[in-house]
DNA sequence: ATGAAAGCGCTAACAG
DNA sequence: CTGTTAGCGCTTTCAT
């Protein structure tokens, strides 16, 4: 494993190291490179275990053929997925992902964003806290390529990939409604990202259209950081105090996971007395007592198509054309909602 | 946000790039530069919001103050958590983390690790596919810092954080075996890991001890790739083939997650019919029905031992004291192996 | 067809 | 205390 270097090879083939260079960057025949002299860079380069050293490579080019990834939490299964596909098809394209969690702080994530450009990354992919619209600007006018992924913007025009929140979450009250519920409780977190908001629309536009009223105690919004403590409470509030409430829509899939076990220690059948349904799912919603109807956010297509937003804002440089995809959840009808 | 070098600090206060990047590094006492040209310098670049090209810095210091983490698949909750904590920690020490999946494939591994030195990451935390050695050897004799987690490779001496796999699995038969099972079946993934065959050997050795014979029928190994659909097969086979079949281990969270589906699929009853237990859970194993027994990894743990070791050896460069951690998994007693 | 030389932005001897 | 200079390893223009 000695190193070996660009001079290293041009010395031993008595060549000049642009020559090696060109070669080696697939520029020898554009060149006029002789093909033999090409062959013979080539099996040096390769019998030598030739690596170039892309930190100067990149500081010499201005790129690092890397993308950033911030996401909230990388150890969120959902956002894990998000990553597992975005490096597959980075990779295609021959990019490397560095990542980082911002744990939806925007200080942290801003200095994630900062220290990422100083890295040199070609690229960033963003699931913003959504407080950060400063350096959201900043990157767009610097005409920064990146593209935000699961939360956007809706004020600032830029390339995202997200889902449709608001349809997501009327289909699944709508189902609710379809199998006879009539008292439709809404348990989410208190934040302002859009993507829960749009939930919350859903949910009461399924109520409007069918002749519900919205009930001001039939919603629960938590903590973001203590809706385990919170959760018991609400249930309580919602199935105990609010006569009747017969079925809850979660928002998030740790929350309808945290809904179920307070249910279940309270001793409440699901979906018997109380019906549920989760938007997203956790990798065991199947298994689950009883099985948990859910809406399935369709990762890999999102990540596929971050990266490829990206990628092609990266190559065309100034040529922008801006994407905003708005992708469809997938419901999985289970037993949570009754049969 | 206009982009400023080191150079326009230099010449919009008149000084030298020297002082600049001296005083920057936090060197300007040690170098005698005078307290009020220092807060110029500071001042200045806060000001413009200066930030030093990291390719640049990295080129010229031999250093990227970046670790690469190479995992199996960060979509495995398993590894998202490792990579979660080994971020967290990795950036207490000032160092980022690169990702990659090998997809258990060891070509793809050897790429990842080269790919990762080629963009000059200080060092590597590796869950390796274990069929690496050479690699692995490499790296060793080129004295370049790296650990190993979750995986190691038992004939070769490096840094390594892991889990005692025997002790775990032993502890979770045995565990069977007080409750009353008799004949304990075992599921497993066919593969080369030292962590599998360890935990067959736990599995083994609580039979063992216990006065109860090793029955190879009692044992299979699944496809890693197919073992979805191969579960029903073994399960059939072990329960009603093999007669009296009332317990089994499996060992992975996946594996127990697709044998208690495929259960209920043929309506056996657990723990009733069959006790189940797994090595390491998902998220939903205490909501699943019925809540999964399950030795649990210490992940956190993990990560922060792999980075601590990690800068510990990027530091001390010559002067390596190999680091060999072994921690113990924790039996969570839920309800499927009986009350 | 090939090579010399400058430059990417930063650090660090060394000299003053 | 500060500045000059060389150099990290690679790419690329411009001569030859």
């Amino acid at each position: 494993m000695k190193k070996i270097f660009l001079k290293d090879i041009a010395d031993a083939l008595n060549l000049s190291k642009t020559a090696v260079s060109l070669v080696l960057n697939n520029r020898g025949d554009e060149n006029k490179i002789s093909k033999e002299t090409q062959k013979r860079i080539l099996d040096f380069a390769k019998k030598n275990n030739y690596r170039p050293n892309q930190m100067a490579r990149g500081l010499s080019l201005g790129k690092s053929e890397t993308i950033g990834l911030i996401v909230p939490n990388i150890s969120d299964i959902f956002y894990a997925r998000i990553a597992h596909f975005v490096e597959i098809k980075a990779k295609e394209f021959g990019y490397n992902v560095v990542f980082s969690s911002s744990n939806e702080n925007p200080a942290i994530e801003r200095e994630m964003i900062y220290s990422m450009l100083n890295r040199q990354v070609d690229g960033l992919i963003i699931a913003s806290t959504q407080k950060n619209d400063e350096d959201i600007l900043k990157l767009k006018e610097a005409s920064f390529p990146f593209v935000l992924i699961d939360r956007y913007y809706p004020n600032i025009k830029t390339n995202y990939v997200i889902v449709d929140n608001l349809g997501g979450t009327k289909n699944m009250t709508s189902h609710l409604l379809k199998n006879g519920r009539k008292k439709i409780g809404f348990i989410s977190i208190k934040s302002q990202l859009d993507a829960l908001l749009q939930r919350r629309l859903g949910y009461e536009s399924a109520l409007t259209e069918n002749g519900f009223e919205i009930e001001n105690n039939h919603i629960k919004e938590l903590d973001p950081f203590k809706y385990q403590d919170e959760m018991k409470g609400a249930i309580k509030d919602m199935v105990q105090k609010v006569n009747g409430l017969d079925a809850i829509v979660f928002t998030t899939h740790y929350l309808a996971a945290s809904g179920l076990r307070e249910l279940k220690l309270l001793n409440i059948a699901v979906p018997k007395k109380v019906a549920i349904i989760s938007f997203d799912e956790l990798g065991a919603f199947d298994l689950v007592e009883p099985p948990i109807t859910a809406s399935k956010q369709p990762v890999e297509a999102m990540g596929n198509e971050a990266v490829e937003i990206l990628v092609n804002e990266i190559l065309k440089k100034e040529l922008k054309i801006e994407n905003e995809r708005v992708l469809q959840t997938k419901l999985l009808i289970r037993k949570s909602c009754g049969v």
